[in-house]
DNA sequence: TACCAGAGGAG
DNA sequence: AAATCCTCTGGTA
């Protein structure tokens, strides 16, 4: 029979842990329960008489059994004791005395979770064969009162519950109503008590298997969780009757419900898009191109007391909408959650939350596991403050030729570093290895990497890039478009772990941290893209820009494209027939126009005429859409059509357009985020004044959260004159400042590159300035 | 005017 | 809780 690996924790019984899995099956769920699993950890002894520490490990309490075994450590063979323990409750208290002892060198292994140690051990694979499971999916979403801005869930009750599951369902439940409503999702019940009810007992009937929502983990769920004890309800929304549990994860929450996943897509659109905001609005749209309904949520507490027909509808309109929209989300998204789940054989909970060097390290720790490789400890606090003060050189960048080119052709290393990683075998147990003789390569860095064992890190790394090859090649093969979406989703999924393995050497809170090794990944790139770069000009090529793995050429005096394009094929020929069997340099593409501004600031056209812009204003969330969008008009004209008069014009007439006061505010946000608490800031910027403005007014803002904000006319400094965008009515905004600030220095500076006198340009700005008037 | 903190992009 | 390199703005003295 068909089953999928959903879950998994552990209970204690008898004073026996117990394993629990919770499973998916294709008549409904299983709960297994491993009964015979039970904790352990590592000692790595000081001296060699092994029976001795044996016994001293023996006589403390609640050791259940003491092990002689060998393990890999360093790529060595090396005697280790398995200290078997009867609850995971004891492991804190028993590591801490065996550190103690005389002839203990090292403890290893004793924090993994017991839960995810059985994974490890057992070799499962969480979500295998979802797709042929039928999962169930729903989703909610909560309306709160709100009137004095933030809600507060002491007082301020839910007013809405919007549900809706990929089984066709959707409900909206409240507890007020009008005439004439007409919506056929709507259900009205008694009271709040009433909603919260009637939504868990709709999950539980319903069999859910997943739950998802747009931020759940910081303000459905803890706000629905005090709401149901206010009430006396049990949140018990677990498969097996337990209550949700909010966990601390840094610096916020996570919402676990037992049994039935809950996946939060905010965090994972966070890591997955890259917006100007993430509001759920905002993703809907990039995710299907169509605008979702939104309502002011300052009007929210108004509409509930004092409920006319067409407003309330419109409310119920929009909480219904959040859910469905929440749903539709997440089914384009999980199964890349799915997918990394399986891969990194974590726990959908788990993998759906997890940053970049979490799930490599999961990966690594599955691995070391099947290779019989001892698993390094985490770093201490102490040791990561120290591991954070030393930095290392990075990449190379060309500074590049500045102005306008033409017939540019762009070359690339496939994969830099992890190609790097690989076929240098780059691993912080074969750094400067004792077995290979000093002599052989040294890294840039000075140094070496065994040749005989290959290590830990390169070895998981190539298994995925030849996983990942081999599932491309079947992407290409496969016709039936659903089975062929479904792999390309396996390879980004493998692309994106690919790319994490190089930065997670250097990432301080990392167990396998080397900052050996991922200097010697950066020398070794410089050392490729420099060589690149000092052979272009036996093949009559410029160097215009590069950057970390990239080369920008141009052939100056030929503008014949077939004979550009052969050189560059002896070219690539040239470089790859001396590179490792990993690595290779690729033609990337052809651009018939480009502008180079200053190193990462650049825009280009394509072959099809499409504008491509690199590190520009445009490209940043944090100036307004007036700057961007007559930037991009500018680069168009004079990298398209060639027109700078055009240009000029476009820029006069927005100016125009701002001083006359027509341009919406939509065309003026500005977004930034606040990176740290409130008083952790040295100087304040605009947004953080704004925020501070807000915040006063009952609006929340914490780490993390994007400010958008209008430089309004009320205030003498930016600072002053900046306001969130809900306290801003239309019209309000300082022509001056988007002139001057805005839309000049991001427009004059394209300018300026391609040639223009600087007292040109200050006449063109006068110009533009002064323009009709 | 010079300097720094802060932010966000590129690869 | 992945890395470094780089540009630019606005506050501050």
């Amino acid at each position: 029979m068909k089953k999928t690996l959903l879950d998994a924790d552990y209970i204690t019984r008898e004073d026996k842990a117990v394993v629990r899995l919770f499973y998916k099956t294709e008549s409904g769920r299983e709960i297994q329960e491993i009964t015979d699993f039970r904790p352990y950890m590592y000692v790595l002894p000081k001296e060699h008489d092994l029976e001795k520490i044996q016994r001293e490990l023996e006589k403390l309490r609640n050791v259940g059994e003491v092990k002689v075994g060998r393990r890999i450590e360093k790529n060595q063979e090396v005697d280790v004791l398995k200290v078997v323990v009867n609850q995971p409750k004891d492991v804190p208290d028993l590591r801490g005395s065996i550190k103690e002892l005389e002839e203990c060198k090292e403890v290893r292994e004793a924090h993994i979770p017991f839960a995810e140690r059985y994974l490890i051990d057992s070799g499962l694979i969480p979500m295998m064969d979802c797709e042929n499971l039928d999962l169930k999916i729903a989703s909610f979403d909560m309306e709160v009162y709100n009137p004095g801005g933030e809600p507060k869930a002491d007082k301020d009750p839910i007013i809405i519950i919007s549900y809706a599951d990929n089984h066709g369902l959707e409900r909206a439940w409240t507890y007020k109503t009008t005439d004439n409503l007409d919506l056929d999702y709507v259900e009205v019940l008694k009271d709040e008590k009433g909603i919260i009810e009637r939504f868990i007992r709709t999950i539980k009937e319903r069999e859910i298997d997943i739950i998802v929502t747009y931020n759940g983990d910081n303000f459905d769920f803890p706000y629905l969780k005090e709401r149901a004890e206010k009430h006396k309800i049990p949140l018990s929304l677990g498969i097996d009757g337990s209550p949700v549990k909010l966990e601390r994860r840094g610096m916020n929450l996570g919402a676990k419900v037992r049994g039935r996943p809950h996946v939060d897509m905010y965090p994972v659109c966070r890591q997955i898009f890259n917006l100007s905001r993430y509001t759920l609005e905002d993703v809907y749209l990039e995710i299907t191109g169509r605008e979702k309904k939104d309502i002011k949520v300052g009007e929210m507490a108004g509409i509930w007391d004092n409920p006319e027909k067409e407003k309330f509808k419109e409310l119920l309109e929009y909480a219904m909408s959040d859910a469905s929209s929440t749903l539709e989300i997440a089914l384009a998204i999980l199964p890349l959650h799915y997918e990394i789940s399986r891969i990194t054989r974590e726990l959908i909970y788990q993998s759906s939350r997890a940053g970049s060097g979490q799930r490599v390290e999961s990966l690594l720790i599955k691995k070391a596991f099947a290779e019989n490789i001892l698993v390094p400890n985490r770093p201490s606090d102490r040791v990561v403050n120290e591991r954070q003060r030393t930095t290392y050189i990075g990449a190379y960048v060309v500074e590049p030729k500045k102005g306008i080119h033409d017939n540019i052709l762009l070359f690339d290393f496939r994969s830099l570093y992890p190609s790097i990683i690989v076929s240098h075998n780059i691993d912080p147990s074969t750094i400067d290895c004792e077995c290979c003789p000093e002599d052989s390569y040294k890294s840039p860095t000075g140094h070496y990497f065994c040749k005989k064992e290959k290590g830990l890190i390169p070895e998981t790394l190539n298994e995925v890039i030849q996983r990942r090859i081999a599932v491309k090649k079947k992407v290409n093969d496969e016709k039936n478009p659903e089975k062929k979406r479904f792999l390309d989703v396996e390879q980004q999924a493998l692309k994106l772990l690919a790319n994490s393995m190089y930065g997670y050497f250097g990432f301080p809170r990392a167990r396998w941290y080397s900052k050996k090794c991922a200097e010697s990944i950066t020398a070794l790139g410089r050392k490729y893209i420099l060589h690149t770069i000092d052979t272009v000009p036996k093949f009559d090529f410029d160097v215009i820009y590069g950057d970390t793995d990239s080369v920008y050429l141009v052939k100056p005096d030929i503008a014949d494209r077939e004979e550009i394009m052969k050189n560059a094929k002896n070219f690539l020929d040239e470089i790859n027939s001396e590179l490792p069997e990993a690595m290779e340099l690729e033609f990337e593409g052809f651009y018939p126009r480009g502008i180079f501004i200053t190193k990462k600031r650049y825009a280009l056209v394509d072959d099809k005429g499409k504008l491509i812009v690199k590190g520009l204003e445009t490209r940043r969330r944090d100036w307004a859409n007036v700057a961007k969008d007559t930037q991009e008009k500018v680069l168009n004209a004079l990298l398209k059509d060639k027109d700078p008069e055009k240009a000029a014009c476009i820029v006069k007439d927005v100016v125009q357009n701002i001083k006359t006061g027509k341009v919406p505010l939509e065309d003026l946000t500005i977004n930034t985020q606040i990176t740290r608490g409130m008083a952790e800031y040295k100087t304040e910027g605009p947004h953080i004044q704004a925020a501070k403005r807000a915040i006063k007014k009952g609006l929340e803002f914490k780490p993390g959260n994007i400010v958008t904000y209008i430089v309004t006319k009320k205030g003498s400094s930016i600072s002053d004159k900046a306001r969130v965008i809900d306290f801003v009515e239309e019209g309000d905004y300082d022509p001056d400042y988007y002139i001057n600030n805005q839309v000049l220095p991001s427009v004059l500076r394209i300018l300026e590159a391609l040639g223009y006198s600087e007292d040109e340009l200050k006449g063109l700005g006068k110009q533009m300035t002064l323009g009709g008037f």
